[in-house]
DNA sequence: TAAACAAGTTTATTTTATAAACCAAATAAT
DNA sequence: ATTATTTGGTTTATAAAATAAACTTGTTTA
């Protein structure tokens, strides 16, 4: 009836995160904390947990003398997220219910 | 970008018991519980919760001598559902609904 | 009449989300 | 030149949430 959702992204703003990669492609550390509205202690724990699960892949580089932290989101990241969509959907469009109960 | 989302609705069981009731606009718990997977301990928490919100009406009754839960959707409740589902949609990359429900 | 069952509730524990506090380096101000 | 401020984060502490285990109350059933 239900599809169990994927913890790792029933989370308001690791799944801010994953929507922003996936349109994005390539985003760096300042613009996903302006986009998603988060503080930068929250974000940056977020994002260690999608990285973690390999959801994205984190690159730390500069930017001239500025260190420069670049997200990109992979292919398990993005599989990861068309599932909970498609889990997602057995919440939000359900049909009434007309079959027998017993 | 990202509107905010409902936290009493983003949470996998809350939001599969308002989706339930949706469909079968009343229902009594144990039936809530089968359909969900839940323990009763649990289920019974987040139907609190969400009675608490007003987002649905608990009825307790008697079903013969055994007392019987039932559980419906109010129309705060509905209208949270709808906003959750609207806001949602900012994270899916999803374009709104626009097809009519009868 | 004792044991098992049904329908929940309460409580305790684990997880999670989140922000506050912190750190290091670069730049700007005095 | 030294101090202050800003940038770009990380680490840690706390508050909130989810969840199940343990418990309660009444009802059948053996």
């Amino acid at each position: 009836m239900f599809k169990p959702l994927d913890p790792l992204l029933h989370s308001e703003l690791r799944l801010a995160v994953m929507s922003l990669l996936i349109s994005v492609d390539e985003a760096e550390f300042p613009y996903i904390k302006q986009q998603t509205g988060a503080t930068a202690g929250n974000l940056s724990v977020q994002l260690d947990k999608l990285a973690t699960a390999g959801y994205i892949a984190i690159e730390k580089t500069f930017k001239g003398k500025k260190p420069c932290t670049l997200c990109r989101i992979t292919p398990v990241g993005l599989k990861a997220f068309e599932d909970y969509v498609a889990a997602l959907r057995t919440y939000l469009n359900v049909k009434p219910d007309t079959t027998q109960q017993t």
